[in-house]
DNA sequence: GTCTATATACGGATAGAC
DNA sequence: GTCTATCCGTATATAGAC
């Protein structure tokens, strides 16, 4: 997709370093992660890191913003856009993760993990949480749907549970799934891709399945 | 059988250790843990950990292979019963993982991220292999059922993803689940005991779609 | 800005008293 | 078996040379 190795030719030492963190910790976490494994991965010295972001902490807070950003505020505007209709947002943001998570595997297990540990960081520390709380527009689409068609309207977190399990819980288990069925991470890939057209229809076929249940 | 009363009654010193540990372990992950938190936890002394358990590594690897039996091994009764059909085996390993999962939230997270870490650690130093690897015969009524009934036969590890996904990942999100939509842990153990009789049809529905799509 | 050398703290493990 | 005291490697962070 993108000519990646034009970018660390030009960058700040600051700006290298900070990648090299994001490598170290993204794949290995806060507590398992030593300043010197970033040292090392960014080719400069241990002393660096601390003359640059002070401490391995405040560093960390750093990458784990941004991760949450990535995460979080990139489906900002595809969910609360009014010029697609409920199914097209669903594609298209299933389709974005699915893209973003190929690119960045470690990630959710990543964020999960730093959540896990702290929920409360999330709040405190990093100021998520203004801009997440009024309802976005796919959640009206929703309900509006919902009572159009007298869908039997399970629970809203059902339904988001669902979307978010069948499209980033494959990622989270792909070490197991890999060891256990031998695929390689292409072949792993490629299945990822095919998620993309199939988890919208399965989405809808559980919003259905309500009626033969009821 | 016997009740539950002997929880901490009479247990020795070093069952006392080995369920410290495991609560701090399986909440924290192997970094971020010290043999400290377990002495503290346990009741015991610092000391008492290694005359027991020769050391933290080891003291880890019990309580994790006692993980991935729970998690891997409390099933294989299930997969190949010869007297279940397949949907009544789906019903009942749902309803199993959901309330193993309910009483060990922590537990696929854990699992997941010490895998993660390591994975040859899986093969290597625990053994996990010989007996995961005949096919279970869940798996052969799925490809007869497939077979009988003309469906298009979605690659089985798709269906495994989805079945797996909807079931575990809501416990591993489950700190950002609350966080986000405010639900406190009653609430969201309700709605899991809700999926274990949605997960099943949902999982049916997902398979009929493969008709609408051809 | 970047390095080497070092101070300081922490965590795993052990010695030895009881 | 269980404790206190301590050793020692390792990790973060800083001082100071260049």
């Amino acid at each position: 997709m993108k000519a990646k190795e034009t970018i660390e030719k030009n960058q700040s030492t600051e700006e290298l370093i900070k990648n090299a963190a994001r490598r170290v910790f993204t794949k290995k976490g806060y507590a398992a992660t030593r300043t010197r494994d970033i040292a090392e991965e960014s080719g400069f010295n241990l002393a660096l890191i601390n003359y640059y972001f002070r401490s391995k902490e405040k560093l960390f807070d750093i990458i784990m913003l941004e991760h949450i950003q990535t995460f979080v505020y990139s489906i900002m505007g595809i969910v609360n856009d009014r010029n697609t209709t409920l199914q097209e947002k669903l594609q298209i943001l299933i389709s974005h993760y699915i893209d973003m998570l190929i690119e960045n595997p470690n990630l959710p297990m990543f964020v999960l993990n730093e959540v896990n540990a702290d929920p409360q960081k999330l709040v405190d520390k990093l100021g998520i949480d203004k801009s997440i709380q009024e309802m976005p527009y796919m959640l009206i689409q929703w309900k509006e749907m919902a009572a159009k068609t007298k869908m039997p309207a399970f629970n809203p977190v059902h339904m988001l549970m669902n979307i978010v399990s069948l499209t980033i819980f494959p990622f989270i288990g792909s070490p197991m799934i890999r060891n256990r069925t031998g695929i390689d991470v292409a072949a792993f890939n490629i299945l990822m891709e095919e998620r993309k057209k199939l988890i919208p229809i399965w989405i809808k076929a559980i919003m259905m399945s309500g009626h033969a249940e009821e």
